[in-house]
DNA sequence: TCGCTGACAGATATTGAAATCTGTCAGCGA
DNA sequence: TCGCTGACAGATTTCAATATCTGTCAGCGA
């Protein structure tokens, strides 16, 4: 070719959410990334299998780029009760500010995840494992009483599911949705921790 | 007209709930409601004034007659632990209940839900309402420590949004769903129980 | 050899004309 | 008078012809 630019599964990538940001996730196909590319869409075809791969690799990148702000938070140091509650106003936070500022994205983003259940499936857990790493913590430091860190962190996730899953995403303009979503962190908080008298 | 039965809202609500059944949502037509009653279909606009408060009328009818146990179990006497724990899983075994029985009757029903959005509101109000009534006798029987009722059953209903909330539906068939909910019930039950040393 | 091309078959999406539906209303018949 | 009818306008849906896309592969050129 003209350029010493290879064609890699990266590029492929980046060129696709392009492709998305700018026709959006019904527009879009695959003769469009190639495009973008300037190669035929043969080649798309010789780094990903299929139009389904394609999309579950974006959606596998937009979810790790999303998670990286709740690994750093459940990897840190401090007390747990406030970490886990700062987690989860981040979490909701994130997912928050993807719907405000930019709402057609949001829609690209849900609809993708729709089909890419593996992926989703898989961040899920990780979710998952990040509570349960803050609640062992809050256990070795005497302030959760909890008997079965897997399933209290599971509960936590389920709990919390309106305020991260994006089937409720229009629901969380709402006025009411802070004073809300502080009932319920204080609720779920009095659930794990021991009692002080 | 030949016969002495008259046209009433109630048997035109009769009539669409057959139709809707018979056709699905997608294709049931104002003029198969009034054919199924052998009048001209200018004569259910008599009653209805559009075919939107026509399917508001029908999910009211629905919610209401789902709601109707939960209703009697906010009403009960006895120990409010066990009373919030058998209500939630009430409420989702009805919601589940009609997933399993007839999907396709459900998909009616969610997508009637949709744009329902009054009616749909004001039914999980009720809902909350009858949370907070047994968090309330939880308080006066010493069992339960709550600052905010009305947040807090506010909160327990967000809560558990997973298990009878539509949009979650698919997942409620999963093998490992009943133990999820066992531990999300111990949680929110953890959450309002005064503590026991 | 190895990655890319471009033509192809079958699947999917688009489009616009025709059919059907919603909502209205003047008038009929009891 | 009062509820119902049936024809109507405009909105929506259907359907089939047409266009586009996905995924494959034989062959080209480096």
């Amino acid at each position: 070719m003209n350029e010493a630019v290879v064609l890699t599964p990266e590029r492929i990538l980046e060129a696709t959410e392009d492709v998305l940001r700018r026709y959006g996730l019904t527009k879009a196909t695959v003769v469009d990334v190639a495009r973008a590319l300037d190669v035929s869409h043969g080649s798309v075809y010789r780094h990903f299998p299929s139009k389904a791969s394609l999309r579950d690799a974006v959606a596998k990148r937009w979810l790790d780029r999303a998670n990286e702000p709740l690994c750093k938070l459940a990897a840190a140091d401090g007390p747990a009760p406030e970490r886990l509650e700062k987690w989860l106003r981040t979490a909701f936070t994130i997912k928050q500010k993807k719907v405000c500022d930019d709402p057609e994205m949001f829609a690209t983003y849900l609809a993708l995840a729709q089909d890419a259940r593996e992926v989703v499936e898989a961040y899920k857990d990780k979710q998952v494992d990040l509570i349960a790493k803050i609640l062992s913590d809050g256990i070795a430091q005497g302030e959760f009483e909890i008997d079965n860190v897997k399933a209290t962190a599971r509960a936590v996730f389920d709990a919390t599911v309106r305020y991260h899953h994006p089937a409720h995403a229009e629901e969380w303009a709402k006025p009411e949705c802070p004073s809300r979503i502080d009932a319920l962190i204080a609720l779920l908080l009095r659930g794990v921790r021991v009692c002080k008298h």
